[in-house]
DNA sequence: ATGAAAGCGCTAACAA
DNA sequence: TTGTTAGCGCTTTCAT
């Protein structure tokens, strides 16, 4: 293919009646250069219509400016959002997100590969699917990684997580209060980390006041996954009069399908509680009781764990676990505040 | 900073014995090579963990396999779709997606010189904002441009969007059909070409049986901005019979806001009309009448156009229009099917 | 403050 | 088929 001739910093410097290299100094912002040539060189450069070749600058500087973003779904809304706020942030700090879609099931093997020969700066993986493999493959190549609403039991790695332990707490314990007997519980992918914290949490919460999980279902962070789990725990009695989902995303095909298609309402004859608070949450037609997230908190500390480790070269890493935010709304029975007067 | 030691092709080529270009060679998929040769580089670069740096060979072939995807919010649930969908198909031809997130008002330079500057190979825009200007702009760099979802007049640029106008032509017969008077248009941004030709098919489509289009308000393809636009066109009456919305985003935000707040029944008072599918049009709650947009004929074809653009260094451009398809759910009444006998 | 020169790691002629 | 050689466009010493 034969692209428009480039122009080079060859070509502004012979313009300009200066060195290549003090053009390229021009667009250094550090370098000394004086107020003179600057003038000239950015003149020059402007006449040609000069930008720098940011590959080659990478190739020297060993460095490609860019953060490998993995994920492997986007039906969830939760990832647009964080998505969309990752970018904005790194591009802020002068750096670019390479997507890398991993389908949740398929060979991530190549995928992999792909990432690692990419010469990426740094990784940000929420990607529920291959995580610990990638991520120790790229501990070892030293390739920074952070891991973002994940959790791996591997310390070379940095992760910034939610409190998905005491997330799940509060919804059992919020749920006992309100007089519920049978919680059911609706995972995301069984090998979710996050998944599972959420779940021992709610055991745990459960526990507290002596009652356990009525039933547990896999509703792999899918809508319709979501929605057949649910047809699947009133398949026969007893019934719950409770559902967790692991996510709004799988709440809201719980609320969905209890009502159109199992004839209940929620709250008065079950209750369903999700996690993540995304925007659809708040929607009238929901009001879904659910566990905020800190998303904006998570990119933030994301980005400066990985950043300290891209410009620092440390090898230091650390988890952060941020709180989270129960959000009442109505999809949950109220916990009765005033014992009945007999 | 100090990274771990990289390995490059020159100490492959020591360890196996052989020349430094024999390495690149086998790292070449058409390069001519000796069976031998090719086991022995391949086990020695296995042993020292060589991966081809791919800056460098972006610097020497000119090509950074990688595809600048610019848009300006992922609120609306089309937009993830795309964009996992487009991730997969380019990850699938070779090459990766950089993701440029233009903040829907703000400066819109900076990102256009950084997108400029990035040496991408290609650009895939479906920002609503600066469209046309960076699209000049591209063209003028020779960067190949697919405009998807959107459109502009300037020949130079290829796009692939579909058939809004017939999309909206078809929503005005239909709401008239179903014996509305007064339909309105939400309308999303007021710089949105894809808007306004749904506009003008929707007028067009009313004016061929006799009417007119009783109002417009402006959602700016928001949730919020449509809730408050909903409250405007309620404001005082005549009230509309019917609300055609640019998006089925909007369109949601239309009904939650009829129902909750406004207390009109959807479509009983009121018929929603919402444009593109996506999956929560389909939710029980919902039940959308909307238009369907061909999101994986839209990436298809826009992957086609780009890659052949960029393969080929082709300057001819083309705009390909793709047909919607209505989709008939329960949130506009159904045209009356038999006349009434008096 | 400036220029000359040496690469960064690779691909692509060209010769052998 | 293989090795030699010359860069890709830039940053960065090192002199000046």
């Amino acid at each position: 293919m034969q692209k428009k001739r480039v122009v080079t910093s060859r070509d502004v410097a012979e313009r300009a009646g200066v060195s290549q290299s003090a053009v390229s100094r021009c667009f250094s912002p550090k370098a000394s250069i004086s107020e003179k040539t600057r003038c000239k060189v950015l003149k020059a450069a402007k006449e040609l219509g000069y930008r720098p070749n940011s590959i080659a600058r990478s190739l020297i500087t060993r460095s490609s400016r860019t953060i490998a973003l993995v994920l492997s779904s986007l039906d969830n809304m939760f990832y647009p959002l964080v998505v969309a706020k990752a970018s904005l942030r790194f591009q802020s700090e002068g750096y670019h997100l390479l997507l890398f879609v991993v389908p949740e099931d398929g060979d991530s093997s190549s995928v992999m590969d792909s990432i690692l020969q990419s010469q990426v700066d740094g990784i940000l993986m929420m990607s529920a699917s291959l995580t610990s493999s990638l991520a120790r493959e790229c501990a070892d190549s030293g390739i920074p990684v952070v891991l973002i609403n994940r959790q791996v039991d591997f310390a070379g790695i940095s992760q910034v997580y939610s409190d998905n332990y005491h997330g799940g707490f509060w919804v059992g314990s919020y749920l006992t209060m309100g007089g519920h007997e049978r919680v059911a519980y609706l995972a995301g992918l069984e090998s979710s980390s996050t998944s599972r914290h959420r779940y021992e949490g709610l055991v745990d919460g459960l526990a507290s006041v002596g009652k356990r999980c009525h039933a547990i279902a896999y509703g792999d962070y899918d809508f319709e996954c979501a929605r057949a789990a649910t047809q699947r725990l009133f398949a026969k009695p007893p019934y719950p009069d409770a559902i967790f989902a692991a996510s709004d995303h799988m709440a809201i095909a719980v609320m969905e399908t209890l009502r159109y298609e199992l004839g209940y309402r929620v709250p008065e004859d079950v209750s369903v509680i999700g996690f993540d608070d995304t925007p659809i949450a708040a929607w009238p037609s929901y009001r879904l009781t659910t566990v905020r997230q800190p998303v904006d908190q998570m990119i933030e500390q994301a980005t400066e764990l990985l950043l300290k480790q891209i410009r620092q070269g440390d090898f230091h890493t650390e988890s952060r676990v941020l709180p989270v935010t129960p959000i009442l709304r109505h999809s949950a029975r109220q916990p009765i505040r005033e014992t009945v007067l007999d």
